[in-house]
DNA sequence: GCTTGGATATCGAAC
DNA sequence: GTTCGATGTCCAAGC
């Protein structure tokens, strides 16, 4: 464990210990007086003001301001950085490829230089994704609807790959689509890119479901799901089960004959379960 | 312009300057060898590492390895601080409402504090965003096709707000969504979803265009566009002109002879037709 | 406060 | 390498 930590060093100062630190793959954190300079994907510039830069040995730049958990500019993995003096000014330039980017940030006086010895592990163990809540529905499917049985999960579709699909108590096809979060249209409009990829391959009369599975939905997205027939299952990724104050309110009464009379409408499309709470 | 430093401060030097610079509105670098707990909207554990932890005065909190632009745990701004000294460990708790969460960082030893006075400007001036295609767009709608004019911009619908609204040279309505980056299927949908709320706003007799004005589309994005009658027009965000090499590879214009015999032709504005259930 | 969609999104996995 | 979807996405604007 070592650091190295300069107090108002001259340019000189901090470039040499800069190319120092850059060769021993440290993480190196600079606290100066700066303006960016960003061209890449996008351009922008960025007025004279005091700014924590962190340069990671992956090639990863952070220029972040007293506010935002988001770096004012940046610049992902896979850069290279290099030091200079130009013009009395220090210059810290990442650059990288795939796209061609560049970020340049010239520091008027560095206030304090710091290069850290960072180890040990980066390996988060996280619960609750979208993942956790797949689990908890292969492990009893009877989450999504008594009598559902899950064929195939990432199944291959001309839309992309679906979460789950399988088929209900009556052998109908269903898509299962899982979220992790309260959806919006997105969501709902993913779920039917997949349903009519399998009306597509199916041919239209073959009855397909699709069944959006997240812990609640917007009302707008509740009324796209209705528009094309789709259903909704209220389920909280973390328990598996369904979300708090939940258990009274579902089945809320579906409305009577939908004015879509193609006779093969697998079932009711209750999708106004949730609607509560936003 | 003040910094504070501390190198392999006890934990409880640490709390002091902690305190002080919390109270002072600093921005705060702790780096040291740490656990992190997070648990809210999910749930995760990270193990034993040195790491660099910044404190925001907003409330932001990032804790970062030696890899990657995403910090592995972090807390967005509005969170609070507190720091406390337990079993000999220093923790340093962010908590925040709406959604409930909390991060907590326990220090076995702190290599380095700073306490950083940032200031200055954090407005970024940046150039090459969707906003700025749309302008480019409304300066001259011919960009988009000899005849549009643009009626609209965020038009209200029920599926949401469009980029563009307009009409062809024959008067027909247009949908047209902007994309500052190469498209894929959701795009399509999205679009998609404008579209249909304008034939249900208009009725099904009405014929309404989609077109998505983008830098470039993948192919299945490109089969998504085709399949609903929907239309392409390349443009790159930064300049409002087709990207390099595109002058010469026609947009809308197919090759002479398409072996696709549908009589699709996009510039009838042929969705009313084609009926499509969903 | 919730909803919606953009972002220099980043990131990871599949192809 | 590109493509695609998840993310504790973050973030701003609108309501």
């Amino acid at each position: 464990m070592h650091t190295t930590t300069l107090h108002r060093p001259t340019h000189r100062e901090t470039l040499w210990e800069l190319e120092a630190a850059i060769e021993r793959g440290d993480l190196i954190t600079v606290f100066g007086r700066c303006t960016v300079d960003y061209d890449g994907r996008a351009t922008s510039t960025l007025g004279p003001g005091n700014r924590l830069v962190i340069l990671k040995p992956d090639g990863s730049t952070l220029v972040h301001t007293d506010e935002k958990r988001t770096p004012v500019n940046w610049q992902p993995p896979g850069c290279e950085h290099h030091a200079s003096v130009r013009d009395g000014r220090l210059r810290v330039r990442g650059t990288r490829t795939t796209p061609d980017e560049t970020l340049d940030i010239h520091f008027e006086q560095v206030h304090q230089f710091s290069a850290l010895d960072v180890t040990g592990g980066r390996d988060l163990d996280l619960y609750g994704s979208e993942e956790d809540l797949r689990e908890h529905i292969l492990d009893d499917p009877s989450l999504v609807e008594s009598g559902f049985t899950p064929l195939e999960t990432e199944r291959e579709s001309t839309a992309g790959p679906m979460d789950i699909y399988g088929e209900d108590a009556e052998g109908v096809p269903m898509v299962v689509e899982l979220k992790r979060r309260r959806v919006g249209p997105s969501a709902a409009s993913q779920l039917q890119r997949y349903v009519e990829a399998l009306h597509r391959e199916f041919g239209d009369s073959v009855a397909v479901r699709g069944v959006l599975v997240a812990p609640s939905v917007t009302d707008r997205a509740a009324d796209l799901l209705k528009e094309n027939g789709l259903e909704f299952v209220a389920l909280d990724p973390a328990t598996g089960e369904p979300p708090e104050a939940t258990e009274a309110s579902e089945e809320v009464e579906p409305p009577e004959a939908s004015e879509d009379a193609d006779g093969d409408e697998p079932k009711e499309a209750d999708s106004e379960t949730d609607g509560s709470d936003g």
